[in-house]
DNA sequence: TTGTAAGCGTTATCAC
DNA sequence: GTGATAACGCTTACAA
């Protein structure tokens, strides 16, 4: 009774092998099975095409092989760079991703988590920015870059140590007058630690700086007005400048340059995540790289072995600084020079 | 008996509105049930925080409202967009995207499709390489660039208009002697139609044209070796190049510029995939610029409508050109200048 | 060792 | 219109 255009089940390769159910479940998941039982049910497997259906597996097991990936969008290289090494790690450990784009919309977030709930998926790995999301607790569930709640995960890079990092590489290039600029979401997170460190370091070395903090803002006007005020016929009063993201600089190194300024000569830029150019694979900038496929393998990690509830509700990886052009060190020119 | 730590089912709903489970069911389902009913089934579901078990439903109804997307990486803007593009769409139908990553390697191409066949997901969105893959006809499947078997729909970009297209470009503004390289795995598919569009528009015109295809390079070799071949003392003989990537037109721009050739003034280039710059959101070069919203839509809507077996084999979208620095036209000038 | 049968959370087919 | 009940494909006691 094998019916056409449909899968076979066990109860079809256990008719073909000549025996029960039971021996073919047993089979496939190698349990202990008489020699030729295991030959026959093999061999009648491979003859029907027979594929475990892992819904029903995981009706009876609970545990379904695969984890949500909730993530603002692919159309940003590091987001799509995290994405990727997700799933290849999961990849590796059998699992399946199941991806959610939220496009930084709350309510998309919050919908997400229950509807991958509804697959009873084994856990979700999430960059979200939901103040209020609500997660259940007894699903396995890592945030990425922002605490959601004390019982859940925190993986991200270390944000305050690449903050301190980035003052003490403008420092120690000789810059004497600092500013530090700083985008994005208006939801506290961990990427804030960025500013929290750079200044940190600055009043630790006493050394002069200002901070434009920008929360939920689209445009990039405050930053440049800020510079202006501080240009003077083409002569800036500060001279190192650390944007909380690569993209910022980018954007910042332009505006400086169509105003003659000169970088690195008269001002440094550093930036923060590591982005590679795609047209000359370099930096954008000098910068404080994300260990980001490091990330990934932790978050991987913290969500599959989440049983041992010795978890860090944090963990923070290490950075490292890159010149980029941007700075007067050593180093490629920037991408776009 | 609500089990604590464990979600509710529709029996724990059932027996909390005093109800019975076919009953549930209807309601959750949107099937007629007395009114009355219908509130006490409601009530119970939410105070239980009920959801339901799509994994359950699934075995029941063969459907799971999930489909596969296999694709080479994501560490590439054209991948990432059209994969960001495909789940979006997924989404606003309710369908859950799998997501596996290949890193284009034909074994686990293959591997990929029958991990995600034990899921029993709805259908396969793949953009592979191996020859030899292996998709068995009763899985809706739909490939991009690439035509994996006969009855297996393929969706692109049209890729010999567009061809054709940067040909009559080139052509337009001025050049006369042109080249076309081609660079990319060996394994044939639409996108090679981009070279022979090209031909076939330089002999209608009787233009002069060489071409440089490299199957499975890895080095760029080839092209340097042919370009160095037609440059005479900083003069090139040719002064118009069609390569089948952005990504190509990026390092040659580069290798021409550093020979002192100039662009577009001397040698105009066109590029093929419509990428933007992360840092300028500027294209890199003048380009043929893929449809990729419309080619996600198109994967998905050929998909989850496959019982209409009345489709084309092959899905086309049309292309259009954009100038981006590289050219004698108008546009901005290229990302990297 | 192997076979049998109950049950996972649904849907769907019945009588009522 | 509502409530039992069988079935989906699998795992897992337990009986043989």
């Amino acid at each position: 009774m094998r019916r056409d255009g449909v899968s076979p089940t066990m109860k079809d390769v256990a008719r073909q092998a000549g025996v029960s159910l039971g021996t073919v479940s047993k089979v496939i998941n190698g349990l202990p099975v008489g020699e030729e039982y295991r030959q026959k049910v093999e061999a009648a497997a491979k003859k029907l095409g027979y594929q475990v259906n892992s819904y029903a597996r995981g009706l009876k097991t609970n545990k379904t092989y695969s984890v949500a990936l909730i993530i603002p969008t692919l159309q940003h290289p590091f987001f799509a760079y995290l994405a990727d090494e997700i799933a290849a790690c999961l990849n590796r450990q059998q699992y399946r991703t199941m991806l959610m784009v939220t496009y930084f919309d709350p309510a998309a977030e919050q919908k997400s988590i229950s509807l991958v709930k509804m697959n009873k998926i084994d856990g979700i790995i999430a960059l979200t920015y939901n103040p209020e999301l609500d997660v259940d607790d007894n699903l396995p569930f890592v945030s990425i870059d922002r605490h959601v709640s004390a019982s859940i995960p925190c993986v991200s890079s270390d944000n305050y140590a690449g903050g301190q990092l980035a003052a003490r590489k403008l420092i120690e290039l000789g810059s004497k007058r600092l500013l530090f600029m700083r985008i994005g979401s208006d939801v506290y997170s961990e990427v804030d630690k960025r500013g929290a460190g750079f200044e940190n370091y600055c009043r630790m070395e006493n050394i002069a700086y200002e901070s434009v903090i920008l929360r939920n803002g689209d445009t990039l006007e405050p930053f440049y007005r800020c510079m202006d005020e501080h240009i003077t016929d083409g002569r800036p009063d500060f001279d190192g400048i650390f944007c909380n993201t690569d993209h910022l600089a980018c954007r910042v190194l332009t505006y400086l340059r169509e105003r003659g300024v000169r970088v690195p000569e008269d001002v440094q830029i550093i930036g923060y995540d590591g982005i590679l150019d795609f047209g000359t694979d370099r930096l954008y900038c000098s910068t404080i790289v994300q260990p980001v496929r490091q990330m990934a393998e932790a978050a991987v990690n913290v969500l599959l072995n989440q049983d041992l509830k010795s978890m860090p509700a944090h963990l923070s990886l290490p950075v490292r600084y890159a010149p980029g052009g941007t700075t007067r060190d050593e180093g490629p020119r920037p991408a776009n020079t």
